[in-house]
DNA sequence: CGATTTGCCTAAAGTCTTTAGGTAACCCCA
DNA sequence: TGGGGTTACCTAAAGACTTTAGGCAAATCG
């Protein structure tokens, strides 16, 4: 019989692609065996389990959305960066739904340090460099910003915005020019 | 052999109390049964499926925070409204981890709009009151509080903002004070 | 007090996870 | 080119969860 050229990259790659299409927690070790048409045990040569399937595909999700923010970002400041840098991250969840959702999977702490997580981070916190914050009110920035990214893209794709006026499209718009004006005219503290 | 007196509420009960104990993921028929020391089969009298069980702890929490914000709201508004609300949502999510991610959960449209959910959006409005915006602008501050909310407590739940200065809590506070700022002087469209 | 309804039970089939151990395909080097 | 070893996928099996069908006993009510 044929061999079918497993690995754990060809199967955390399926899994992602099965993510989007049906949902992340539909995401099984049988599922993928399914898609390359081999058995179920088969599979743990290359994954030690169900589990850490699943934590590989929210690892790559997380490097894909990095490596298109960092794109985003490139050779941009200020409120480019800030809408860019948005625009990415809604249209990545768009996209890629299931991927999206794997995205933010709870991580252990060690998974976590070595994952993109820190690249994101790290970028969020150069959307700022535009702006005039000093710790620690722009680390209460960039919690606010990815509290705000993360919120409403997430609240979207639950359908909390769909079906009813005014559109997700300009409410994002909006949002984003609300969070650029809050960025140039933080509020002290009262 | 005496009767367990299983209803549809207490095991919703008992699954909204596995759910904070052990996540909402965790929440199966089978460990409600173990719960009430009941065969798993004796469930489905009264609950039609795993996913009918889900849905209805989803609605139980959402109707509990609904509860919560609603007594929080009453005889507040402007700012004083807006902590209220925000500190509801988020003590919530904290005391409750399993419940919150449960009202996170998906529900059909009919689902959704039969729950509490619709309070909540009434409720995020009125806050709203407090403040001069006129639509379509009332609608995207709506969302825009909705995501804040939601993504700041969702973010501090994975465990986003532990660890690292500065307090979580004084990030929430200068968050909240920055959309009180946001919210008095709302930007007109560039 | 007997009839009916209700509530929990046993039984069974299907799915998914995970481990153990077998066999065949591939690779390499004599 | 043809063993020999390694690797890749397989069969088998056990345990957990879901769901349905049908049975017996407890509660309820005339």
């Amino acid at each position: 019989m044929a061999r079918a050229g497993l690995t754990p990259e060809r199967l955390t790659r399926a899994g992602a692609e099965l993510a989007d299409e049906t949902g992340f927690d539909q995401v099984t070790v049988s599922a993928v065996a399914r898609r390359f048409d081999v058995k179920v045990a088969s599979l743990y040569s290359h994954v030690r389990s169900s589990q850490d399937l699943r934590t590989r595909i929210t690892l790559l999700a997380l490097e894909e959305l990095a490596d298109r923010c960092a794109d985003a970002l490139a050779g941009r400041s200020g409120r480019d960066a800030l809408t860019a840098f948005a625009h990415v991250y809604r249209d990545y969840a768009r996209e890629h739904p299931g991927r999206y959702e794997a995205a933010r999977a709870r991580l252990t702490p060690e998974e976590a340090a070595a994952s993109a997580g820190v690249r994101h981070a790290r970028m969020t916190r150069a959307i700022l460099r535009g702006y005039d914050l000093v710790e620690p009110e722009q680390t209460h920035a960039v919690r606010m910003l990815g509290s705000v990214f993360h919120g409403y893209v997430s609240l979207e794709a639950g359908g909390g915005f769909s079906h009813s006026a005014p559109d997700s499209d300009e409410s994002w718009a909006r949002v984003l020019d609300a969070l650029d004006a809050l960025l140039r005219h933080w509020p002290t503290a009262p």
